[in-house]
DNA sequence: AAGTGGTCTAGACCACGAA
DNA sequence: TCGTGGTCTAGACCACTTA
């Protein structure tokens, strides 16, 4: 059995290999869309469709009457879909590794079970985690999950590698949207010391919600020792235009 | 003269105003298509393009053979778009001011150069600004332009209250999407004794570089007090997924 | 004026989810 | 099975940019 593909996906993945193997140079325009229709058979939608593609990942420029030009893609790719920290590390070429402090379930502390509009009656699922890039202390991150979603999460925690992969193919869930909170402190005692570093040490503070389909599933709270990871976010265009009747 | 607006914005616009009016209930589904094309006396596309913007937006979320449900705006609406500093303040409800410390026409130093991509020979104007929210110092921020884009900025500056309003009004230079690179330090002696505060205080330090079109328009260092703000993004969606052909 | 992308239609068939 | 959204077509006209 073959896996039924969109035409407007073998389009859009036709064009981004063209341009990831550079062979437009950056300032070269696309073929106009009457081209392209003739090029892959298919109709002025689905060229359309698969542009637009391009265009929201930031590979090209679209502009009436001009064309469709394209950009320098190295310098555009960045990360501006939901990956979860670890995953983001390994991206950069660390070898990740996690120790499990600890799994508990707890009565969700005050602040918790507000970002998570949760009462304070149902039981969350905590679990801290040392974070190490290259065998070194990089981060100490606690995550909160809704106890019903995840029976037994308490014997799968301790040996996995990614928490959002063990979500999806232990529960299939699949997060597809986040919000961060990011902020900075002093590192304290306690933090330090798991972060074998001296106490005041800059830290940068994430907290996280993820979400499913607009309903809250996790929080996250992450301390990142702020000398070896940054943050980074790409974001682009205004909203559309109000109208004023 | 009446502005031409199209269908579909005409149709997004009604819906996030009953959405937004609350005649919807978290989880409650929007009308399906057929219904709205004849709602609105529209073909399907066009209701199309306007939920999918709505999607976009958070305010719905589409699912094959389930329905179009109406998602909880107000705690959904974050800021994915581009907006300045100052204007994310003022959405706050902050009043916001700023006081222009220098304006000078400088020779890129090399990290600027590098992230800008310009070459050490060609002139950038550096502004360096306090920003205070109710007239308390919040952040320092400098900003590097290209000297060649905005003729004349020396005399402009000192009053202008929003950089990116300035470049629209000023040089119709339209920013359209950015990079932050987000880190954490202490405050050194002379940030600290601009910002008063103690030496040492948590800052948040944000880097930003400006597009317009793939093409950076301009790089900006903001030092924050990590007390008084808090840096917040949503995050949504994976990339489509690829093809192994 | 010519060519580009922007909007829109009317209709078809497919794929997923709930009853 | 039925109703939902997902994909796709062929063709039309409009709006912007450039020459």
């Amino acid at each position: 059995m073959t896996a039924k593909i969109p035409r407007y996906l073998i389009v859009y993945n036709a064009l981004k290999k063209q341009i990831e193997a550079d062979q437009y140079q950056t300032g070269d325009r696309l073929p106009p869309e009457p081209e392209l229709e003739k090029k892959y058979n298919v109709s002025r939608t689905t060229v359309r469709k698969a542009v637009e593609l391009l265009a929201g990942e930031g590979f090209v420029h679209i502009k009436q009457g001009r064309g469709t030009e394209v950009l320098d893609f190295k310098t555009t790719q960045k990360l501006q879909y939901v990956t979860s920290f670890s995953e983001t590390l390994r991206g950069q070429g660390f070898t990740v590794s996690q120790r499990v402090l600890s799994v508990e379930t707890v009565k969700p502390p005050g602040k918790i079970s507000e970002m998570l509009s949760v009462s304070e009656s149902e039981m969350v699922v905590k679990i801290s985690r040392l974070t190490l890039a290259n065998e070194v202390p990089i981060a100490v991150m606690t995550n909160y999950l809704f106890w019903e979603m995840v029976p037994d999460i308490e014997e799968k925690a301790p040996t996995m590698q990614s928490l959002y992969q063990l979500l999806e193919s232990e529960y299939n869930i699949f997060i597809d949207s986040a919000t961060d909170y990011i902020s900075a402190a002093n590192s304290d005692r306690n933090t330090a010391g798991l972060l074998k570093v001296e106490e005041g040490t800059p830290i940068l503070v994430v907290r996280r919600i993820s979400y499913r389909g607009g309903e809250p599933i996790e929080f996250a709270d992450l301390q990142i020792i702020a000398e070896r990871y940054e943050y980074s976010v790409h974001t682009k265009e205004r909203p559309p235009k109000e109208l004023n009747f």
